[in-house]
DNA sequence: CTAGCCTGGTTCCATCTCGAACTAGTTTAA
DNA sequence: TTAAACTAGTTCGAGATGGAACCAGGCTAG
């Protein structure tokens, strides 16, 4: 049996369309991608390249990263020579397997990362602040589960 | 007071971090993106062309088109470029002003698009059956007050 | 060993992207 | 009217993107 979250709400009955639901979260994440993009851009990142930073802790090497980002080898390549370049992380050979690359953040790399991450709690928390504190919950549990 | 949406969970009283529901929100998107993106090829249509056709109903002319989808008017001109040439939409001079042009999705154009839309319609709602009904409803009135 | 396969990372290059600057048509205001 | 301001759409070009092909280095089986 469904279990029905609120007091009875008729508009609850109607059918959801996936397509709907796909296109309202995804004109919600445009418009805040292009909210945040120019002040990620002040950090000299690109949104892309933020994605990446934030996720070079856990993936430390760039193949690693492609996976993790969903993105090809040569995109990866490309950003974490931009990266290099800015100073934003240091790249070494792994001395056991001579085709790695151990990437790691640098100080000023970890700020920029920080930075970009509180741009996106700033605005994202703005949007989410419409909800209730239910709400945001039940909302971290769907995206749990159908991740 | 919060209304709380399921019977007591102590879990539900955890800090939600607007970052951490960003990240996963947009790792189902991009996930989802890259197992939709080849099956819209073979209808050859990139995503982006696709979304195009599916507002233009809506937002008959360029500019218009460039507004909603939040992209630059230059790739706007290029995808319309494209789309007309593979005979999915047509562009006629808007006689009562003459720098707009109104473009019209031709019947081909809508089938492509309606195909495009039944594979994401498939595609995420694979992923919405692993929640609850009232969960998705819930979603769905969680995405209409953040738009 | 060593041949064949696999994986990490890069290079190449055709294609796409999009800011800036432009042309042309429309609206406003004086 | 007509000059100035504004809007629609395009062109240009520097830079980004990403598939294909490549060159290591590492792993596996004979």
């Amino acid at each position: 049996m469904e279990l029905d979250s609120v007091k009875g709400n008729e508009a609850d009955m109607r059918k959801i369309s996936p397509w709907a639901l796909w296109t309202l979260n995804f004109q919600v994440m445009t418009s805040l991608m292009a909210d945040v993009a120019p002040r990620i851009r002040a950090l000299r990142l690109e949104i892309k390249e933020f994605l990446l930073l934030s996720k070079l802790d856990e993936h430390p090497n760039p193949a690693d990263l492609a996976r993790a980002l969903i993105t090809p080898k040569p995109s990866v390549t490309f950003m974490v020579k931009r990266m290099e370049a800015l100073g934003y992380l240091r790249r070494e050979l792994q001395p056991n397997d001579l085709r790695r690359f151990r990437l790691t953040l640098t100080p000023s790399g970890r700020s920029a990362m920080e930075s970009a991450r509180e741009i996106f709690d700033q605005e994202f928390g703005r949007r989410l602040s419409r909800l209730t504190q239910a709400q945001r919950v039940e909302l971290m549990r769907i995206f749990e589960r159908m991740v």
